[in-house]
DNA sequence: AGAATCATGTAAGGGGTTACATGATTCG
DNA sequence: CGAATCATGTAACCCCTTACATGATTCT
């Protein structure tokens, strides 16, 4: 299984309720995440018969009287489990937390996924794992600029283990089952 | 003038003390940003040449008896231009913090360029301004993601600013002309 | 009358990646 | 003897973006 773009799960993620054709996972996309997660039109329909084609997702044509025909897809087996497998896993990088993260959350909260808070340590275990590698570089060093660019990475991920500890944690335990 | 990339500028900058070839270029990025800036090798050829098309920069060949012949780029006014251009402006995202404009204050501080404090307090003003956007957005929302989502970018945008006040005005404070 | 909605796509191009090719030299 | 250094590139592929095409319907 080659590495996939967080685009595809979370295509994957608003089929897991129910089928859904292109045109209706664009409005979703466009409503729910509010500006979390973006995808163009184009590029949504490619991901999409990619998908079909590496079996993640099946589609039937769907005639209309009056609109053009619609392709409504449903999701796999195979294409559950990767999207499963995908939600509950941390993000490797600090940067994905901006955006792959959150959306993650709205999915345990979106599907009623169990295992929010789970996900929320294991990604806090993570970042403290990058932490650990930040702090082992020299403090006082000669270099003015390394010191800027490490006390950058240091404060960020400080915030962010806050906001984890903190807000990511209760939404985690109110809104999800 | 077409949009250019941030790593068309870092090269740039690294030619503005003399010419040089691609392969110092490498090294000099490895070296002097570590890890701050990548630029696989293979793309550095590629923009060094499409660069050279734009007439940002110029090449002369140089022979030498044992290694392969190395081409020698230097910068163009045109070039030294776009380099200043950029490195006076303010980055426009949030996500642009984290590594074009930390890029920006070391070619201020490799180049004892001046000025730098003004883009340092230009670029508070603008990721206030962001802020604004944010604190507009209503806090007692029914949504609880948008809620976390908002959240997430205020506490963020909190911290940044912190650093923006505390360490980087310190280092453009000291380290520039 | 013109804009937005519904609905699906193709085409072109931009920016990036990894892998590969070449070929001598020097270091461990 | 094998690995790293010096030095420049090409080829293939990936993901994404914008622009464009179609064509009826409903809202303002």
């Amino acid at each position: 299984m080659k590495p996939r773009t967080p685009t595809d799960f979370v295509i994957l993620g608003t089929l897991i309720p129910g089928e859904r054709h292109g045109y209706e996972i664009m409005r979703f996309l466009e409503s729910a995440l509010e500006g979390a997660w973006r995808v163009s039109t184009s590029q949504l329909y490619v991901l999409l018969k990619r998908m079909e084609q590496e079996g993640l997702v099946v589609s039937r044509s769907e005639a209309q009287d009056i609109r053009p025909s619609k392709r409504v897809f449903h999701v796999t087996p195979l294409g559950r489990d990767a999207f499963e497998a995908w939600v509950n896993r941390p993000v490797p990088h600090v940067r994905d937390l901006r955006m792959e993260f959150i959306c993650k959350l709205f999915f345990f909260r979106h599907l009623s996924l169990p295992g929010a808070m789970k996900l929320v340590l294991a990604q806090i275990d993570a970042i403290e794992a990058l932490q650990e590698r930040i702090r082992k570089h020299p403090k006082g060093e000669k270099d003015a600029f390394l010191n800027l660019l490490y006390g950058f990475k240091a404060r960020n991920i400080e915030c962010l283990l806050r906001w984890l500890k903190e807000e990511a944690a209760t939404f985690a335990d109110k809104y999800s089952s």
